[in-house]
RNA sequence: CGGGGUGUAGCGCAGUUUGGUUUAGCGCGCUUGCUUCGGGAGCAAGAGGUCGGCGGUUCAAAUCCGCCCACCCCGACCA
């Protein structure tokens, strides 16, 4: 492409609105523009990176035998009624109606859509297993996208659905996925991490996550230095703490005047205590049950392991008028001394407080030296906090880093949840009707490019690694008014790109600097710089953008350099 | 949905506190000409604005008041 003729805008600032730095880079690099919150026009640049990690991923699926389709994208309540998920909240689903008044929602995922096919066409156990995907636009009425294209309400997903006749045959599919998934993000220059997942509004027996690391990341993975144990915060254990018996004597209970201290953050402040000694007590309403759980003063309660441990569908925190009836005392002033008629679950970490302050559940007081088996007894001892850095590995006692990442990858084992309620059914070796166990597996193409982009950049120049890069080769040509220079140039150009080059030719009357920063901004892997002077030497220079090595050519000697390195950061 | 912030030319910003020499500026970008030409050139001449929108106060509103909208950040939520 010569750039004169292209649809190539670069911004020399970022737009206010852009915050993270991959969305900066792709503003400035005229990837993408926005239209409205969360939704984006892929420039010809940007597309051209999409259409690269697209490729990726079609190859090394078709690798695993799976196969390409295209389904709807405006798709009917009915289906959805079918899979009960037509009033799922957490879909984000976006519902419209037609002139006749009948309501579609534009799909957010396609478990519906792909079982009712196979459901339709398959009969037979020799018909599977089944793997059948497609890269297509989704809509997610997000609450809140941000992050330019790392949560958008549209975007580009790559949706793979497999059938299987057991359990066997299911797992073999997840893990020709999981393989497929590791290929794809490594070739698209993506350092992941790889975590157990909740599968949440999917449902299934197993899911896990394919995260890559970065700052800007929404979400927060826990993994082990030491081993591969690696989790999602919410859900992610520790290891047994070194309980070093405390040499510290009990004392015996004091109540405190706390006025209006409400908070282990004040609390801290007004009594100058570390909040290790606190015992926060938190009143929750789990399936109509109240319980009240025990976590030390440093750490956070994390829901999903509560939820896990308690095995109860709905848990949230009970409200003030709730508290005041179960404790006797206000919001703020809750601890476990005294509490009657409620289930009380401590974390672990508090077994090892002594001489703990907590609430007295009465206004404007707290107690001290309280301590567990004499002043109260937990109906029950867990690990329901959220890690912290440094915490203990559950699995090899390494410690626990605690790192932001944006989740690009996401497999899960479905079983037969959806076959069930759309009817996948076959018939089996003995002739007997079977529900097909199902899996499916997503890549965030757009968010992907989002990633790699996070990955791979420095303050003002994105650093594409080849395999993903809008061009192969960016030639710079310094000076259009040099005939011979600009001869040379168009030259390489054409034969590079009769060659299958992807190659990008600046010709435009810009000064060198112009050219350079855009180059550097836009992030080829290689340019060619094509100057009169040495053109006179009858050399050009090459350089690489990320490792900055540079190299001095005979200009017939130019062609074959490029495609060698080409061909070693390939 | 709760909390915070921002809306002035394509992009980045000043001006708003204290209403009036502001016919609303500046930098970059854009157009034309000349010079320049290896890391975001210089000079000259231009084009480009419903100051987010609606309503109000006032002799007078980018500036004060009210309502609304959009966008961003934190949280809640989230293949």
């Amino acid at each position: 492409m010569r750039w004169t003729q292209s649809f190539i805008r670069t911004l020399r600032d970022a737009p206010r609105e852009a915050e993270a730095i991959s969305h900066k880079l792709m503003l400035r690099a005229g990837l993408a523009r926005r239209l409205s919150a969360g939704l984006y026009t892929y420039l010809p640049l940007g597309l051209r990176v999409i259409r690269k990690v697209e490729d990726i991923v079609r190859q090394e699926m078709n690798k695993k035998g799976a196969q390409e389709l295209l389904m709807p994208i405006l798709q009917p309540k009915e289906i959805w009624e079918q899979s009960g998920r037509w009033d799922d909240k957490e879909l984000g689903m976006l519902k419209l109606k037609n002139r006749e008044e009948r309501e579609f929602v534009l799909g957010p995922t396609h478990e519906e859509i792909i079982t009712d096919l196979v459901s339709r066409e398959v009969r037979s156990y020799k018909e599977l297993p089944l793997n059948l995907y497609q890269i297509q636009t989704k809509f997610r009425d997000e609450m809140r996208p941000r992050f330019g294209m790392i949560r958008a309400r549209e975007f580009i997903m790559k949706d793979a659905y497999s059938f299987h006749v057991d359990e066997s045959s299911a797992r073999k599919g997840y893990q020709d996925m999981s393989e497929a998934y590791s290929n794809i993000f490594r070739r698209c220059g993506l350092k992941t991490q790889v975590v157990e997942a909740d599968p949440g509004a999917m449902g299934g027996s197993k899911s896990e996550e394919f995260i890559a690391l970065a700052d800007t990341g929404e979400d927060i993975i826990v993994f082990c230095a030491q081993c591969s144990y690696a989790a999602n915060l919410e859900s992610a254990q520790r290891g047994a703490e070194a309980l070093g018996k405390s040499t510290e004597k009990m004392k015996s209970v004091k109540e405190l005047k706390t006025p209006n201290i409400k908070t282990i953050e004040q609390l801290k402040d007004f009594l100058r205590e570390k909040p290790e000694k606190m015992i926060k007590t938190l009143i929750y309403l789990a399936d109509e049950k109240i319980i009240a759980a025990l976590i030390s003063g440093h750490r956070e309660l994390s829901e999903v392991k509560l939820r896990k441990n308690l095995k109860c569908e709905n848990l949230e925190m009970a409200d003030e008028k709730l508290i005041e009836e179960v404790t006797g005392g206000p919001l703020g002033f809750s601890g476990p001394v005294g509490l009657k008629k409620v289930k009380i679950i401590a974390d672990v970490g508090v077994t090892k407080i002594v001489n703990g302050i907590t609430g007295a559940n009465k206004r404007d007081k707290h107690i001290r030296n309280v301590n567990m088996g004499r002043d109260y007894n937990p109906d029950e001892v867990a690990d329901i906090s959220i890690v912290r850095e440094g915490d203990r590995c559950p699995k090899c006692s390494g410690k626990l880093a605690v790192r932001r990442g944006i989740e690009v990858g996401h497999i899960f084992n479905l079983g037969r949840r959806y076959s069930q309620r759309l009817g996948a059914k076959f018939l089996n070796e003995k002739g007997q009707e079977r529900l097909a166990i199902m899996g499916c597996y997503g890549i965030g193409i757009t968010r992907t490019v989002a990633a790699i982009i996070e990955q791979n950049h420095d303050e003002n120049a994105i650093l594409w690694p080849m395999s993903v890069s809008p061009y192969q080769v960016h030639i710079i040509l310094l000076n259009v008014n040099s005939r011979e220079t600009v001869k040379v140039a168009d030259n390489l150009y054409n034969q590079l790109t009769g060659e299958g080059v992807e190659a990008l030719l600046d010709d435009r009357d810009e000064r060198a600097g112009v050219k350079f920063k855009d180059a550097d901004l836009i992030g080829v892997p290689l340019r060619l710089t094509i100057s009169p002077k040495r053109v006179s030497e009858k050399k050009v220079e090459i350089k690489c953008h990320r490792d900055g090595k540079e190299f001095l050519v005979a200009i017939e000697q130019a062609r074959e350099k490029v495609k060698e390195l080409i061909h070693e950061n390939g």
